[in-house]
DNA sequence: GTCTATATAGGGATAGAC
DNA sequence: GTCTATCCCTATATAGAC
């Protein structure tokens, strides 16, 4: 009278490990579901039982990210000012990118990525809520710009194989003081 | 006895014009030369016509920026100290990324396309002379960090498709600014 | 120079054996 | 629960008609 639905629970776990590291190296759309039958030495049919469809993969591997977003929203939202707010957004998708570090690959530029992202609304929300805290009320251009480069910086520099002898607690310090420079500077011009 | 090879030229730009696009969209590997062919109103064959392969069509697209690049390289390998040299390698990105700003997207983080640079060593040679002015003789792990995330976050600005109602010249002045922000502000801890 | 037709391969996905 | 075999579609690429 044990397991009901999963077999070990592993299998799963098999196929989103492997599925990353692919995701991570080819794309989204570079990968087909033969790698990564492949790479776990099973059939195809094997990853179609464990996942109905490729997109199914895509989520699960993505998901998490999302689920810790959510937390670090919960606890911006909280915050009083629109300055507190930011910087605890920041803080916390520097902390986020650096946990997820491999995931960050996928997850940043992906169109396959954007293309679920935008077909979810569950998902789709949560970027406009950290748009929303990112950018404040009436976002002039340098700081639009700069929060692009924010995002996109954070998450690109986690996934970085060039930098991925930089241990974890490093990192974070690092990308925490970077991000801490573009925002504290005063606007030069 | 005009015109050698070229139709009157325009159809190959025509191509490049509408596989860009798209690649932009959807990624080099999420776009199909039907797509290409579809968007232009012509058949596959047609597009054969002008480029033998689906790589022909992603080298020609991304190699006018390799070209700019070299042009950039020369100027700054021409500086005498290395801080001059990154300084020039860097605002010489900059503007490259505005002047390509349709182009950054495809150029920056995908996959197909890091496949391409690092199968031709005519292209990977362009990013390794970059790498090597940019981090300097014996970067720190500060230094690395920030460079990977100065790099993407330029390319990836100025391909943001929310910031593409920001004209050339003034993304191009606050993204100078954002970088020297980066680049000037002493190390703190 | 552009099209139709086709060769060949590989993709995602399903049915059913075991 | 996992594999074999297969369907159907789309992809890249080519040959040859017009």
């Amino acid at each position: 009278m044990a397991k009901s639905v999963a077999p070990r629970g592993f299998a799963r776990e098999r196929v989103l490990e492997a599925a990353l590291n692919l995701f991570a190296e080819h794309g989204v759309n570079g990968t087909s579901l033969q790698m990564i039958a492949d790479r776990l030495g099973v059939s195809k049919a094997a990853v179609y039982y464990q996942f109905h469809s490729k997109d199914d993969i895509v989520f699960a591997v993505v998901e998490p990210i999302f689920g810790d977003m959510r937390r670090v929203l919960r606890i911006a939202e909280a915050m009083s000012s629109p300055d507190a707010r930011r910087e605890a957004a920041v803080s916390g998708m520097v902390e986020l990118a650096v946990r997820h570090r491999r995931v960050s690959a996928v997850f940043h530029g992906d169109p396959a990525i954007d293309n679920l992202v935008h077909s979810r609304k569950d998902l789709h929300e949560v970027i406009e809520r950290l748009t929303a805290i990112l950018l404040g009320p009436e976002p002039d251009t340098a700081c639009r710009v700069m929060m692009s480069m924010l995002a996109s910086g954070i998450f690109s520099s986690a996934m970085d194989p060039e930098l991925a002898d930089i241990d974890d607690e490093e990192l974070h310090r690092v990308l925490l003081d970077c991000t801490q420079r573009l925002l504290n500077a005063p606007v030069s011009s």
